[in-house]
DNA sequence: CGAGTGTCTGAATCTAAGC
DNA sequence: GGCTTAGATTCAGACACTC
């Protein structure tokens, strides 16, 4: 997990030709049999809801509530919703790359089913995202309890898939804690809502903050992100900002033309925009022993935990040693513990003037000294 | 919908002799078929999720994680849960009432399948309802999004049933606004928590908040609730506070056990007690990335202090970038300073209109339009 | 007795790279 | 693919304990 080597990204898409940046304007599942095998890093999907409103919904005052009632929301039953959403579920996965990942975001009336077809096909869920309105529809006849939130599910091509997930963004993102499976955003509303002839361009478009927080979790600059149900393009517009390539589908040619426009419009961050803080896993890795042989701890050192219950010596080779156990940094602090397994960076200790001081702040020092 | 008459309360179960407060240890779709068609008033559901657990998992301190290891979550596949669950669920719908409604809580793992058989099988979904957990497990190896919540299912009996929801008691308990689909509680402990042999008596106990809105929403006073995975009683202790009869199904005796004791323990809620049942508020908490998702700043953008000595640059996923040192804001500002901590919400400036102001303006702007 | 510190725990599908 | 090794990784709340 976490970043993939520009490398293992190359050379999982050579060879292939694919129209990145583009809509392709077709039925989604005949556009995706003509992509390659595991050729995207991510898809984001915003299928069809199936909604099953009887009747017109109105509101208090008397105003008829903008419902979705277009045709392509149109399934006469589960089984055909179900045939529907398998048959586009697979195409997907066939073209997903092994390390890619698909978010797929629904309401109550669909997520369920598409959430079992994802589990039968062999995705792996990752988790389910709660995406919480801040300003949501009320519920105007005072039945049932506001439905305030949609939900997004996140799963890897199978269960042993190495997926890409930018851990550490996400934490900065959210103030230095693990970003939550729910997740407030407002509505799209305002200026961000696409308008044609006064009226909305699309009945369901999604806010570009909720695309900005996935692409930002699951992929990298430069990787490819396909959306089968392109709508607007707010996949696109996000992608084209965050320096991402990408790919829509869209069966209509109006919101084909809507998308074209406001993805045109759309600009590119600079690099040093792009940048977010990364785990250490993409730092250079330094070896304990490189730090005995630079002289910045001495062989016969003494360190400690920090509460001081355990000590070892520092040998020539870069091991410790602790009155008969002995091993590297790691070993042995896992070892003495009784626990698996160790970080010895953060575990072991030295002593500077009286305080004790975690091995890994010389760590950083060399880093510093020979890295920038 | 609503409140249904006495009168049609009494003919529905005319002639019927329910176990009306009684646990009844048996296998929970074996106990069903003994129960007489429309017969209960609510179902409440807490179905094995099928969690398909790894190996031990650790915390970064070292210590064990307690899962769930118990032979009742374990299926060999996909199938067979379906197979379970759509057994007991046809049963159930059986049992209940044509005004009756049922209420079924998973997770991701389970959550799915169930919603799927659920409205294959007739029932009409009315809510999908989220108990975010104000504390949940942390994510311990960043591999994921923390698991924060668990959702929710509330369906009638079929489309054109009319069930009861109790809309003014949901408004009054909710500040005089509408409830929302997105609930947000503590897990359950503490004193709550029930215990044998200083252990937990059940790996998976529900808090009572949670069934106290559900019990509130839904049912009236004398109404039969079955719940078929009864555990330790949580919908049984509610159900008698509330003044509702309860049928509990639970297959393992010491659960049984322990869920007796504690029913026979509870007592009717009083006005004191009814306080501490309400859902604490969300914290209106804004992490800083959230006004660069939202668009308020751009990544790019440059921040300073207030006398124009430190600049920093915006990045993607909101952390900072000052020639070389990064960090969030409040780790930035620290380490600029020398010091310890910051805050970074007074520290950073953004300059408009020629003036600084500190970004913490942005922040009572986004407040002020999202959570007021 | 109060403030502050340390410990424990909760429905969890919980590592990555190199040989 | 299986094995070994390096080394990355946690939030909120309840409670016990110390000063």
């Amino acid at each position: 997990m976490g970043v993939l080597t520009k490398i293992e990204r190359r050379a999982a898409t050579k060879g292939v030709a694919l129209p990145l940046d583009q809509i392709l304007m077709d039925d989604c599942i005949e556009a995706m049999r003509a992509l390659p095998d595991a050729s995207v890093d991510m898809i984001f999907a915003d299928p069809p809801y199936n909604l099953q409103l009887g009747g017109d919904l109105f509101r208090p005052e008397g105003g008829r509530v903008d419902a979705v009632d277009n045709d392509w929301d149109k399934f006469d039953t589960f089984a055909h919703y179900d045939q529907f959403t398998r048959a586009w579920l697979a195409e997907a996965r066939r073209i997903l790359k092994d390390s890619g990942t698909i978010w797929v975001i629904g309401s109550y009336h669909n997520i369920f089913r598409v959430g079992a077809a994802i589990q039968d096909q062999g995705y792996w869920i990752l988790n389910d995202i709660v995406w919480r309105k801040s300003n949501p529809m009320p519920n105007f006849k005072g039945t049932r309890f506001t439905n305030a939130h949609e939900t997004l599910i996140w799963a890897a091509k199978s269960e042993s898939a190495r997926y890409t997930f930018n851990y550490r963004a996400m934490k900065t993102l959210n103030d230095e804690l693990q970003m939550r499976s729910d997740w407030l955003f407002p509505i799209c509303s305002g200026a961000e809502r696409l308008k044609r002839g006064g009226h909305k361009a699309h009945p369901t478009q999604k806010p570009e903050a909720l695309l900005y927080r996935v692409l930002l979790a699951c992929t990298n600059p430069g990787d490819v992100i396909l959306d089968p149900f392109f709508g607007t393009g707010t996949t696109g517009a996000v992608a084209k900002r965050l320096g991402r390539r990408w790919i829509g589908i869209e069966r209509e040619s109006s919101y084909c033309d809507v998308a074209r426009e406001r993805i045109a419009a759309a600009l590119p961050l600079d690099e040093s925009a792009l940048k977010t803080m990364q785990s250490p896993t993409a730092a250079p890795k330094v070896a304990f022993g490189v730090l005995v042989e630079t002289g910045m701890l001495k062989p016969g050192a003494v360190l400690m935990d920090a509460k001081r219950r355990w000590r070892a010596t520092v040998r020539a080779d870069g091991s410790l040693d602790a009155s008969g156990a002995s091993g590297s940094i790691h070993k042995l602090g896992a070892t003495l513990q009784g626990a698996p397994s160790c970080n010895g960076w953060t575990f072991w200790h030295y002593e500077d003037a009286g305080a004790l001081k975690p091995i890994d702040a010389l760590r950083q020092t060399y880093l510093l000294a020979n890295e920038a």
